[in-house]
DNA sequence: AAAATGTTTTTTCACGATAAAAGACATTAT
DNA sequence: ATAATGTCTTTTATCGTGAAAAAACATTTT
């Protein structure tokens, strides 16, 4: 085997969505842009459309024969990239304990597991590897370097050092910035979600890092922007595993990030620097929270 | 062609090296610490050594029976590790011209040009893109974002604030911290090389390395002290080919850095604060000028 | 018994090969 | 003439394979 065809069904799976709405699809080269793929597998896309009768497809025409039923679509894990599935067996492997700082990493061994070829093991731990959980010996393995109290202390010390730069830089910029709009959406979902929390609280999480990835981005800066990808790593994991009291901090989060975004509303760049450090203040003390770790290391 | 035997032969070089100075080698296992490698290649060495006549062995005697002459050498191309061959390529691509942002990056086409696999190629890159040079197109090409004023603006805005607040932290060190020694010994390299910047002068880029990686250390956060290795990787090739007032600019950072040194022994944090803005601003000036682009963007 | 050498097994590194997906070119329809 | 479709070519993603290098195990020497 050498490369499976989730491309195709993961776009499949969301063309089928797009049958619901029309009564015929539009041309090929539109058709991937919408799915944000490639001629070659709009037409592979088609071509099964059409022999479970879905769609006749003559040339341009492409008619709606009828509406897609539960089995039209492919089974959610054939969608999913290699890539995602090496990273959470990883992460499940490294979060489900058993998984000390200094434990030695096994490419052979992962790719066994998994039932994956090596390149693409080494592939994910070099990309992996930025994230600074894991490092290289040199023409050795690699060495877990745990997530720790440490990491976590390391990470929100970037974190704020970022966080409070670009929203300052968030603050000044123009009046006539689209990001004005942008805010001004998410205040609304924010305020949304604030209304429904109790039944909705676990939709915060993607909420919280649109809302982040838009103040980073005003930094105009690329190593600040794909400093993101770290944070939202371990938050994205350190959400599945530590539910305790979510809702209660999630509602908390949302208040923070409504005050947030008043201050920079404000422009009033004492106000927004008090906003944004309370709220880095208790996400910080949240993650820290979820580690269970008895000393604290030397340097507080 | 699988592998290159490149470890063995540069561990074989350095191997020679050490006929020079005993009548005989110590044992195996020490050899492997000594040159940083396996029990198993130190055997291939002594092997070899043996064959050569270099040697006579015989379990745990090792007696050197003649000197190295210079054809005992392997060549030095020889013993590049893939890595770096693939990473000089692509960089002298990169600076020699030719080379806009926006560019599209082939993985085939550059393994080709180099004559190695792709999945070295893939490799580099995947490493590379935490430069913030190169950016990947999902299931498809890396893009070029160029080596532009806007990227030298990124990085030495970071490089800035990790550097001010790395010295704050090396500043407040206990007396009795082992940096304190390190310093030490910097301040007399740097002191010697002031004496003789007119022959020397080119001794400087990898003095400056190390004095900026000993106080990167002093933050304690991974992130940081990995950022260094972009400020590292940009900065070597900048050398490389800004030889422009090169002795002049050196002299001058020589002395920046003996100002910043006395800055950190004095423990006065404004001093440090002082002394780390000056140097950054001279480095960052440098580095700069040896950029070609007209305008300049609009963020100021 | 501790440390070295001798031997065998396992892992890493790098390649070529192959299917999926993208992209380029030629042709046809509006 | 523009934009779509039809066809062919190139590139990317992934695997299995084999040599280099590391690591583990067994045996001998001090």
């Amino acid at each position: 085997m050498s490369k499976s065809n989730n491309v195709y069904k993961d776009a499949y799976n969301r063309g089928l969505r797009l049958l619901d709405e029309t009564r015929s699809l539009p041309s090929e080269p539109e058709l991937g842009t919408l799915l944000g793929v490639s001629r070659t597998t709009v037409r592979t896309i088609l071509a099964r459309m059409e022999e479970t009768g879905l769609i006749d497809w003559n040339k341009r025409s492409k008619t709606v024969l009828r509406e897609p039923r539960p089995d039209d679509f492919f089974p959610e894990d054939e969608t999913d990239t290699l890539a995602e599935i090496i990273e959470r067996s990883f992460m499940r492997r490294l979060l489900a304990g058993g998984a000390e700082a200094g434990m030695q990493i096994n490419e052979l061994e992962l790719a066994r597991e998994i039932g994956v070829g090596t390149t693409s093991v080494r592939e994910f731990l070099i990309r992996f590897s930025r994230f600074g959980l894991i490092e290289k010996r040199r023409n050795s393995h690699w060495v877990l370097k745990g997530f720790t109290r440490a990491f976590a202390l390391e990470l929100t010390e970037i974190r704020e050092m970022f966080e409070l730069r670009s929203a300052a830089a968030f603050a000044a910029l123009p009046e006539d910035s689209p990001v004005w709009a942008d805010l001004d959406s998410l205040e609304d979902e924010h305020r949304l979600l604030a209304r429904e929390i109790a039944v909705r609280f676990n939709a915060f999480s993607e909420l919280d890092e649109r809302f982040h990835r838009l103040i980073h981005r005003a930094s105009h800066n690329r190593f600040i922007v794909d400093f993101y990808d770290v944070i939202a790593m371990i938050f994205h994991y350190h959400y599945q595993w530590n539910k305790a009291q979510e809702r209660e901090r999630n509602e908390v989060a949302v208040q923070e990030h409504l005050a947030y975004i008043a201050a920079l509303k404000s422009r009033d760049l004492a106000k927004v620097d008090a906003a944004c450090r309370k709220h880095l203040k208790s996400a910080r003390h949240t993650l820290l929270t979820s580690i269970p770790e008895g000393r604290q290391p030397l340097r507080a």
